[in-house]
DNA sequence: AGGGGGCCGTCAGCCTGGTGTCAGCTTGGC
DNA sequence: GCCAAGCTGACACCAGGCTGACGGCCCCCT
């Protein structure tokens, strides 16, 4: 999952962000409220943790101000105010969840395996390559609306173009990444799989530098 | 709401049941774990409120029974305990949510409210694939009109792949919805639970993708 | 307490499609 | 025009997936 962190404490901050990285997730870490709502803007999070008291403002006020926009990303709001009071307006407020500091961070783990085991997630990032639409998350690519399924190697191979678009990659740093270092190629497998590739996706996809490698096309 | 209210204490037990009555809901009270199954037996719940500590065995065990059986109510905990570990355990075991006795009236409310919010918005949406009538919030599926019973790991799969339909899951990101990360699994117990989904619901529910995992197949 | 039934993990044997390999062809550079 | 490099259709093999069977476990009923 993708997690906001909102945390003016350096040091709390800090221990919360290695704690979740440390669950598999991945955290920016923001400390004024202005900053999350430019991060909102650019991002898209699975998980927003808000400190009620920053120094640009209420956090209380900032949650409104998502919920009013229509923003359905969950909340769980960290806060030194154990009055109950502001425990229900943080509810009430749209706050899913909420945890009194000081907090146990295994009790943080909890909660956010909480929400993730209710959160259904939002759309995967799609990269556009001409008529192909293409998400890697759910493996999924379509060629002008028609699906089209890619083997295990096939998307292995992909993925390494799409990851350093324009740059040429010789058959030797292919081959790193479509086998473990004890396996042995001694064929023109790679060749074969681009092949392959190009019949699925259409030759432009990948262009041949003679001698040197490959590229990612252009449309 | 129809909510389901757990708790041995007859003073706090009547002043939940008011508050929770002056909110619209209605309540059924219980004192025994024992009659709380019998009532979940008769009647669907939309949420259960449950105390820990009762005369007749550990709450923490009630709700792992019931979640182990697939019961997807939502759970509030009720607990004097305020002990880190017992709401970690509390959480873990299946729980959206506890409170802290002693606890106030108008926080309860705020929390139910929550609850409702997250689970009756939408009213028990039927998923219609094919022939298939899928209604995830009451368990229920009817295959062309006779009804499917489906086993807790069964929905757990079934619901990985109905909430991001299209989306490819790898079979570890499938173990790691169906067992905890503590538990291993070492052989192909996730292709047996495809297999006897398959069976139930039809072949082309589940498609493989050979070295990749599995997707949700069309009609 | 005993027994029966359902759920689930494990295993073995079968099946299948992805993949490496090869051969013959095409392409491009000099 | 020659040769090296790349392309691609064909094919066999085996890792990965499927499934029927089985037994352990837990729950429920008697």
């Amino acid at each position: 999952m993708r997690i906001l962190l909102i945390e003016d404490d350096s040091v709390l901050g800090q221990a919360v962000r290695d704690e979740i990285a440390g669950l598999g997730h991945s955290v920016d870490w923001v400390t004024r409220l202005g900053q999350a709502g430019d991060a909102m803007r650019v991002a898209v999070y699975d998980l927003v943790l808000l400190d009620l008291m920053l120094p640009d403002g209420r956090g209380i006020a900032f949650l409104k101000a998502l919920r009013g926009r229509g923003e359905v990303t969950p909340v769980i709001i960290l806060t030194a105010l154990d009055q109950v009071s502001d425990r229900i307006e943080g509810l009430n407020a749209g706050a899913d969840d909420y945890i009194v500091k000081p907090f146990d961070l295994a009790e943080l783990s909890a909660r956010i395996n909480s929400v993730a085991r209710r959160y259904v997630g939002n759309p995967n990032p799609i990269i556009t390559l001409g008529p192909l639409d293409i998400d890697l998350a759910a493996r999924a690519i379509t060629d002008a609306g028609r699906s089209v399924t890619l083997t295990a190697r096939e998307w292995v191979l992909l993925e390494a173009f799409l990851q350093r678009p324009g740059q040429l990659l010789s058959k030797a740093q292919l081959e790193d990444r479509l086998y473990s270092f004890d396996q042995s190629v001694e064929s023109n497998a790679i060749e074969a799989h681009v092949s392959r590739l190009r019949k699925k996706l259409g030759a432009w996809v990948i262009e041949t530098e003679r001698g040197l490698g490959y590229r990612l096309g252009r449309p």
